[in-house]
DNA sequence: GTAACTACTTACCAAAAGTATACCAGTATA
DNA sequence: TATACTGGTATACTTTTGGTAAGTAGTTAC
């Protein structure tokens, strides 16, 4: 087989389409574990340190207890949460990021920080 | 008002709480623009150049017509993919990102990166 | 003639996601 | 005595999301 100019170009578009499929692979196992109305959200709360279950509630606002406890439980299921009960009266429930957890904190700084120039786009047009 | 060592916390939990809230904002405002099962990954694949309808059905694997053009039409709708009609017989239609839509790179980027990481991690666990 | 290509749209349906409300037990506060 | 705090759970409900299947219209290849 000669190596045309068409050769090459197949070749570089079949080496660009699996590095696409690739990404599209680690985007999906990321999103499997992010994915949903809350999670960033609660995650980003706790890379301020950690919190009790109604600290977080208040600061995450508009969360249903429902919704929070099912998001941490599998938060912690995945390992990026840790979750500890203390032998207070009442008792009190503590949930900080474990040290894999705290790796999403450049993802969610990008995400952050896009957002906040998006929203000021979006009050300019608005405006 | 004296400054006691209780004030200077309460000023510095005050300070973090109003940070926290600001970046839960931005954070909103990017996952307004970016949720669904979808989403990142159209722009994800159009980060390697322009696609016609069908090969971005191709190239994000699983998508029916349907989403991807609601999504697409989003996408538009948001400024960060624009929609192209060319008069060749049957018609064809290029979708690109936009000068804007580029500024999404760095997120996606490291979603990705994560993303790579935590496949490795579940891989080696399950293994 | 019919199947397949282009790029979609529409109607319908199921499942997932999220919300609202009430409730539990124990303690502290007004 | 009534209220509010702790950290949740149970139930029922609505909303959102996404999928299936079919149809549209024009052109080309077998």
């Amino acid at each position: 087989m000669k190596t045309t100019a068409k050769t090459f170009k197949n070749n570089r578009l079949t080496r660009e389409r699996s590095a696409c499929a690739y990404k599209l692979l680690a985007i999906n196992d990321a999103l499997d574990v992010l994915r949903g109305k809350w999670k960033i959200q609660i995650l980003n709360t706790l890379t301020f340190g950690k919190r009790r279950f109604k600290e977080l509630q208040r600061e995450v606002g508009g969360i249903t207890a429902k919704m929070l406890s099912k998001e941490l439980r599998e938060l912690e299921i995945n390992e990026l949460v840790r979750r500890t009960v203390h032998n207070t009266i009442p008792v009190t429930v503590e949930y900080e990021l474990t040290d894999y957890g705290m790796t999403l904190d450049k993802v969610i700084d990008e995400l952050a920080e896009w957002g906040m120039k998006h929203r000021k786009r979006i009050i300019k047009k608005s405006a």
